[in-house]
DNA sequence: AGCGTGACGAGTA
DNA sequence: ATACTCGCCACGC
């Protein structure tokens, strides 16, 4: 008898399976385009569920799999621990970067979120 | 059940 | 610019 019984309170989920929010997210992730990135709050709002925490829980958990460095946090700072890795992804896809200034030196750069933002539905961009 | 923690975000001082 | 508070929600102890 082929039984997938499903539990009383729920799902009975393949064990080669991602729970389904967590493949909604990457899903998500590997949409943005090279040069781009979009923010955890961006990501939970397009999906309509769960929150940035989630989202960042999934991307800290599966992350790997997909273009990571394109998921940031909404200030623009690099992922801690990863700072140079993404860095060297952005500088490479010509991600828009705030440089420090001289007071911060020491500082890695931000992402000029204003510029490299993602709403998920790609316009031209004008011009500097 | 409570409580701390986290790849968050917005607001305030 | 930094520090702190709160709201958020899933997890682990």
């Amino acid at each position: 008898m082929s039984e997938v019984s499903l539990p009383d309170d729920g799902r009975a989920e393949p064990a080669d399976a991602l729970p389904e929010y967590a493949e909604r997210v990457l899903e998500v992730a590997e949409l943005i385009p090279p040069g781009r990135v979009m923010t955890y709050g961006d990501v939970a709002e397009w999906l309509a569920e769960g929150g940035p925490r989630q989202v960042g829980r999934v991307m800290s958990l599966y992350g790997g799999a997909v273009p990571w460095w394109r998921v940031v946090r909404a200030d623009g700072v690099l992922l801690p621990g990863h700072e140079l890795r993404a860095l060297t992804r952005y500088r490479t896809e010509g991600t828009p970067l705030r440089e420090a200034g001289r007071a911060a030196e020491g500082h890695l750069p931000r992402l000029d979120m204003r510029r490299a933002r993602w709403d998920g539905g790609e316009r031209a961009q004008g011009h500097t």
